[in-house]
DNA sequence: CGCATGACGATTTTT
DNA sequence: TCGTCATGCG
């Protein structure tokens, strides 16, 4: 497809087709759902490739998110012979530039990326060397505010007092800065780090940021909402001397601001690149009228928004329903039914219809309810690959044979399957390398040689130990990854330990490494493997299309679109959270309405929001009132459906 | 050291 | 309610 009949198919004015078309200078597209923002994008970047054959190399695309970034490569692709390695996610991207730098942030070009699974892990294993109580202070919310200081670029070095106003932010920060030099010990990064060590070289090496501005010539982002501090900062030092950049995104569906996406990017955009072209794509082509003006409301609501104004040329068709329910079990079997009813009378198919849900929890009846009906249905996101105990014990064995320093892996795995190696012996392990500044391999091995610190048996078993993860380092040169992988899953005993349970559960473990096994096919070498799978996000491996109905949250639905959304439990109490109004006081509650709008432009056709004048939580039956949201919602373009009592709404 | 038991606590969203 | 964690015993 010629780009000519791409921005046809956009329908844009000739003043936003111009724009979009533009080559030179920066370009900032605000789009509501449904303009095809991924497609201005694509827009450019086919122009500029047509424009420039012989310089494709000197594009850079980021995006934010992998699917995005996926659309882009299979329809490049598929319309251009190129390659187009620097088209990725900001991770992607910055830990590709950091591998080819690594020396200068002292690291090895094999550095590991923790995740957030490993990075509370090292954070609790601090505390408890600092003897901070983890009971006071949740190892997890540690995490997390040394993640929000990443975000917005304060290394440990540049956090201030005025960072530092509560108890919890100073005793974040005294775990902080060990877990920095713990890290850089383990030769390890985590994911805020990936950019401000890019940051951190591009500052200190004016060689290597220019040789980076030389080769990107253009800039692009995808979903740009959704950008914290240091992506901006990172973003702005590479389109310094062209300010080639071009920015997509709608300021109504920023809802990753707990996380550390920052919306101001959007407005500074326009203070640090003021020669920017502002382009509104305000026409729909996704949903009805009545869904479209639904969420228009909705979000009018919401002050701190550039603005605009969504159309639509689509019909209205049939109105938003909205139902109310005497409970929570009795709304998720109204959900059943429709989707049954659905099936039969339209003859859809069931992965039309999708349920979006504010909290995780909320599937769990919702799947009761599917069950009974025998409607099959999947919930997205819950169940993530890389992320299961047994993949990530096997893969901590590769990464400790590949790289012995990995004192996270090594943790995980000393004593798994059990070969009596407990608490008190670790602690000495630990004891010895936190003294003398040295990895938990080289300490167990120190130990080993020059100590009695251990009886006899845990001193066999833990030589034993080490020489398998030795002889499996010198394997590692010899043979392939797949293979290695293979011996490791039988020699470490993790086979036979899960082949002695005996349990549905055990058997899907096998089954899972199985599928371990053949994913690293995919994968030259292991080194490549294990980059890949540190920076994919769960979305990218959804590739089979099943016949089934999609459960998932909110946030997982962002960029998707189905013909039928259901959204239940709109009920103060959950939606808005009151956790997020809580933290963030209004601004948590116009990222919750940014969220509803999220969820109401997701469909295309149909759409009903319910909620439940009692429901179950945590155990305990509350009597919540309708969301204030639904009050949000214009009547004339609703349909409401009372429950079986009396309807509070 | 490893297992069992009981108490207790935490329940938003995740690249 | 469920799952995690600490404690204590064999």
């Amino acid at each position: 497809m010629q780009l000519e009949e791409q921005t046809k198919a956009l329908a844009l004015n000739a003043a936003q087709k111009q724009a979009v078309e533009a080559t030179e200078g920066p370009l900032l597209v605000l789009a509501g759902a449904g303009t095809g923002k991924t497609l201005v994008l694509i827009n450019r970047i086919v122009h500029i490739l047509q424009q420039n054959k012989a310089s494709h190399s000197q594009i850079l695309a980021t995006t934010f998110t992998n699917k995005a970034a996926n659309e882009m490569r299979i329809r490049i692709f598929n319309m251009h012979p190129y390659q187009l390695p620097w088209l990725g996610t900001f991770h992607s991207i910055a830990s590709k530039i950091l591998r080819i730098n690594a020396a200068a942030a002292n690291l090895s070009e094999n550095f590991s990326i923790l995740d957030a699974d490993d990075q509370t892990k090292l954070v609790k294993i601090i505390m408890s060397d600092l003897n901070i109580d983890s009971k006071q202070f949740n190892p997890k919310i540690v995490a997390a505010t040394i993640q929000r200081w990443k975000d917005i670029s304060l290394g440990p070095d540049q956090v201030t007092n005025t960072d530092l106003k509560s108890e919890f932010q100073r005793v974040s920060f005294r775990v902080y800065k060990v877990y920095q030099s713990k890290l850089s010990l383990m030769d390890a990064v985590d994911f805020g780090d990936l950019l401000l060590k890019n940051i951190e070289i591009f500052r200190k090496n004016a060689a290597i940021l220019e040789s980076y501005q030389a080769n990107f010539k253009y800039l692009m982002v995808d979903e740009y909402q959704d950008t914290n501090t240091a992506q901006y900062i990172w973003l702005r030092m590479l389109a310094q001397p062209r300010h080639n950049i071009c920015c997509v995104g709608d300021d109504d569906q920023s809802i990753y601001g707990w996380r550390g996406a920052e919306v101001g990017n959007i407005l500074r955009f326009e203070e640090d690149f003021q020669e920017a072209q502002i382009v509104k794509l305000e026409q729909n082509y996704r949903s009805t009228g009545n869904i479209l003006k639904a969420a228009s409301s909705l979000i009018a609501n919401n002050n701190m928004r550039h603005g605009k104004t969504l159309w639509t040329e689509a019909k209205s068709e049939g109105k938003v329903v909205i139902k109310s329910c005497w409970n929570d079990k009795e709304e998720a079997n109204f959900i059943a039914n429709e989707v049954k009813l659905s099936g039969r009378v339209n003859n859809t198919t069931m992965n039309k219809n999708t349920i979006l849900v504010r909290a995780i929890f909320q599937t769990r009846i919702i799947e009761e309810s599917f069950i009974n009906h025998l409607i099959p249905y999947k919930v997205i996101g819950s169940l993530k690959f890389y992320e299961r105990q047994e993949i990530k014990d096997i893969l901590a064995y590769i990464r400790l044979s590949v790289k012995q320093n990995d004192d996270l892996s090594f943790e995980r795995i000393i004593n798994k399957p059990a070969r009596s190696i407990g608490k008190t012996s670790i602690q000495k392990i630990r004891d010895v390398a936190n003294d003398t500044y040295i990895s938990l391999f080289s300490a167990a091995e120190h130990i080993l040689v020059n100590t009695n610190l251990l009886g006899n048996k845990t001193r066999n078993s833990l030589k034993a130990f080490l020489n398998l993860i030795k002889k499996w380092q010198s394997e590692f040169q010899l043979l392939n990854h797949v293979e290695m992988a293979k011996r490791i899953i039988e020699e470490s005993g993790y086979k036979d330990m899960l082949s002695r349970e005996e349990t549905v559960e055990s058997s899907t473990k096998l089954e899972n490494l199985r599928e371990l096994t053949k994913a690293l096919e995919d994968f030259s070498n292991i080194t490549e493997f294990l980059e890949h799978i540190s920076l994919i996000s769960d979305n990218d491996s959804r590739a089979k299309p099943e016949d089934v109905v999609n459960i998932m949250t909110l946030h997982a639905a962002k960029g998707l679109e189905f013909d039928t959304v259901f959204l239940p439990g709109w009920e103060e109490g959950l939606f808005p959270h009151p956790k997020a109004i809580d933290e963030m006081g209004q601004k948590g509650l116009e990222e919750e309405r940014r969220l509803a709008y999220v969820g109401i432009t997701r469909a295309k056709r149909k759409l009903y929001i319910s909620y439940a004048l009692s429901r179950r939580m945590y155990n305990q039956w509350n009597n919540p009132l309708p969301s204030r949201f639904l009050k949000e919602i214009p009547r004339e373009c609703c349909l409401v459906i009372e429950g079986s009592s009396n309807s509070r709404y």
